[in-house]
RNA sequence: GUCGCUAUAGCUCAGCUGGAUAGAGCGACCGCCUCCUAAGCGGUAGGCCGGAGGUUCAAAUCCUCUUAGCGACGCCA
């Protein structure tokens, strides 16, 4: 179904033709001046120099051939010539039904060639919990990948865990130390392991800490935890079947806790996964000789004649031999290359890493790892600050643990709701005070541009005023609301119509609906959930605009009021599919 | 030092890729519940779009310079 800002271009577009003028300067865009107009094309402005001719009455031209056409009932030229445009009632009320008729779509096409795009959100290490760092790139990828989806692009989500190097033989160590009577640590043992784990989640993440305090201070401990790390890494059994244990034990918990974030994953790779690649990678950047030792290091230069500043070379093993992050990296794109070949990898990830992904691109470029049907992404999102604009901590000054924010969030959102009043059952107040905090926190972060840093304050998040998750919810509710109280009462709907807008408060809700698959779409296009929090942030406003003015349930005729339904029923199937993307759902009553 | 990002109302942020009078929310002030959820709606006050030049019919938006803050710059991830 096609998009109504394309359906107008093209009308205006048959004008700027018919008077001989180029079709290019009939872009038509959302009005900025909506006292004035729907919608607007200034392309007269922009034509009068090509054709020396005042814009004025260009605009004028153009205007007298759409005159009178059925989509519009206001086309006016004004000033310097600008072209302003009213949509016809009926044209609007017949568009919106079709978008209703849509099948889910509302009149948003998918991608006609799809791509397969797999985006590297998360980052979690194995056996440490996640933390308000984890936060962002969750959320922000987790919208990212539900846009594309619903575009129609194959999304494959990769949680990229960090359970590769020394935190692990650090562990291990530990481990030996405090029960060295395990059969893990047994050598020669040639039977089978124990399925169960011998720590639960809550001793591995406490063990971490420990462990790397301890190699800290001492020395030979810290070459233990090494030595350690090497027998692991060069296939020990014992401690590679501790290896499993300590994945299976984090990541289940890990599971959980991305589950309450409502945020999942494709895949739960980790760097371990991209081990087996890197030897033959290794080998086939030298034996192409891309790669060269340098100062110690095995390196690919990466410096482009265009640079403007100073791209030192991608290091690929360290000068004692040992892999690093890029190593691991450009293994990982080895198999997701060799996996799945996608279209596109988008890497969601903290902006300061952007110089260092740089590096890695081209490198993989260059190499050979990844061919120019592939696109490599970079997707850098901002620090999360606390209201002081540093970086965000716990009162004692450390880092928060992310169940711990969650869990302060969920119970302020209680209190309010007691507060409130509304809800009676304890239990129905505690799972919307979920649904209501998640919106808060998501909505709170997505509706900023990623790129930028941004201020997490937990009362302004909370609050139920105002650009919220709240706010938008709120707005759901008591469309849901009516809704039911219109069931309630009998009324049948499904066969009804919206018709053409009687109000400005109408109308205005109708054209906020029509735009629904253009904000879709240019959140995809430009990679922007924000895009997509200010379109429904607009669309709620207008539907509170309209609830305000109009009576619906009372309204007498029979007609009328079902088309009101209808209109209703749009937008709030608008309204929760765009949270859905975003990530977030709304309840039945708050 | 080099390069990059940011700078818009008291605070937190938008600004649809160059258009008309720069918009929201919070905070402040003033109104609106015998009426479908007042977590709402309407209104008032609040701006040299960091500063200076330039490009053109038109600049918060593009270019140059400049100031301030933040960040990145080979063996961390």
């Amino acid at each position: 179904m096609e998009k109504i800002l394309n359906f107008i271009t093209k009308e205006v577009e048959g004008a700027f033709t018919e008077c001989g003028y180029d079709k290019s300067y009939a872009k038509v865009t959302l009005s900025n001046r909506p006292d004035l107009c729907e919608y607007q094309c200034n392309g007269a402005l922009a034509a009068a120099k090509a054709y020396k001719k005042a814009p004025f009455l260009i605009a004028e031209e153009v205007a007298s051939k759409l005159a009178g056409h059925a989509a519009f009932s206001d086309v006016s030229v004004v000033k310097p010539g600008f072209l302003n445009l009213k949509l016809e009632v009926c044209y609007l009320a017949d568009y919106l039904n079709r978008m209703q008729e849509d099948n889910e779509r509302f009149g948003c096409e998918k991608a006609a060639q799809p791509k397969r795009i797999l985006i590297d959100y998360g980052g979690p290490n194995v056996a440490k919990p996640l933390h308000i760092g984890h936060l962002r790139s969750a959320i922000i990828g987790e919208s990212i990948k539900r846009i594309g989806r619903f575009m129609g692009h194959e999304m494959i989500g990769d949680v990229h865990l960090g359970d590769w190097g020394l935190q692990m033989g650090l562990i291990i160590t530990e481990l030996a130390k405090r029960k060295p009577e395990l059969v893990y640590f047994e050598e020669g043992y040639a039977g089978e392991y124990p399925d169960e784990a011998p720590f639960t989640i809550s001793e591995l993440e406490e063990i971490y800490p420990t462990a790397s305090a301890k190699s800290k201070e001492d020395a030979s401990y810290k070459e233990e935890a090494m030595q350690t790390t090497y027998a692991l890494q060069h296939g020990r059994r014992g401690y590679q079947a501790l290896l499993s244990h300590i994945l299976n034990v984090s990541v289940t918990d890990l599971k959980r806790n991305y589950k309450n974030l409502n945020v999942s994953f494709d895949l739960w790779k980790g760097e371990s996964d991209a081990q087996p690649y890197i030897p033959d990678m290794v080998e086939k950047m030298k034996e192409d000789g891309y790669a060269y030792v340098s100062e110690g290091a095995l390196v690919v230069d990466v410096k482009e004649e265009t640079d403007t500043k100073e791209v030192p070379p991608c290091m690929i093993l360290k000068s004692d031999g040992a892999s690093l992050y890029n190593t691991t990296d450009l293994a990982t794109i080895v198999w997701r290359m060799k996996d799945y070949h996608p279209d596109q990898m988008i890497y969601v990830v903290d902006k300061r890493q952007e110089l260092y992904f740089t590096q890695v691109f081209r490198c993989a470029r260059k190499t050979g790892l990844v061919g120019e049907d592939t696109q490599l992404t970079f997707y850098g999102f901002g620090t999360m600050n606390g209201k002081d604009g540093k970086p965000f901590k716990t009162r004692e000054g450390g880092v928060m643990r992310l169940e711990h924010l969650l869990s302060e969030i969920d119970e302020e959102m209680y209190r309010k709701i007691m507060e409130n009043a509304s809800l009676t059952d304890e239990k129905e107040a505690r799972e919307t005070a979920k649904v209501v905090a998640l919106s808060a926190i998501k909505y709170g972060d997505l509706s900023n541009q990623a790129s930028k840093d941004y201020i997490f304050d937990l009362e302004r998040f909370t609050s139920f005023e105002g650009n919220t998750g709240p706010y938008i919810l709120y707005t759901i509710v008591r469309i849901k609301s009516i809704l039911a109280k219109y069931a309630a009462m009998g009324g049948e709907a499904e066969q009804a119509k919206i018709l053409p807008a009687k109000s400005d408060s109408e109308k205005d809700l109708m054209l906020a609906l029509a735009r629904f698959s253009s904000a879709m779409e240019t959140a995809f296009l430009e990679t922007a959930p924000h895009r997509l929090c200010a379109y429904i942030y607009g669309l709620a406003n207008a539907l509170n605009h309209f609830y305000h003015e109009t009576k619906i349930l009372t309204e007498e005729d029979a007609c009328v009021r079902a088309g009101y339904i209808r209109l209703l029923m749009l937008t709030r199937d608008i309204l929760e599919t765009c949270i859905d993307v975003l990530g977030f759902s709304a309840p039945e009553r708050m």
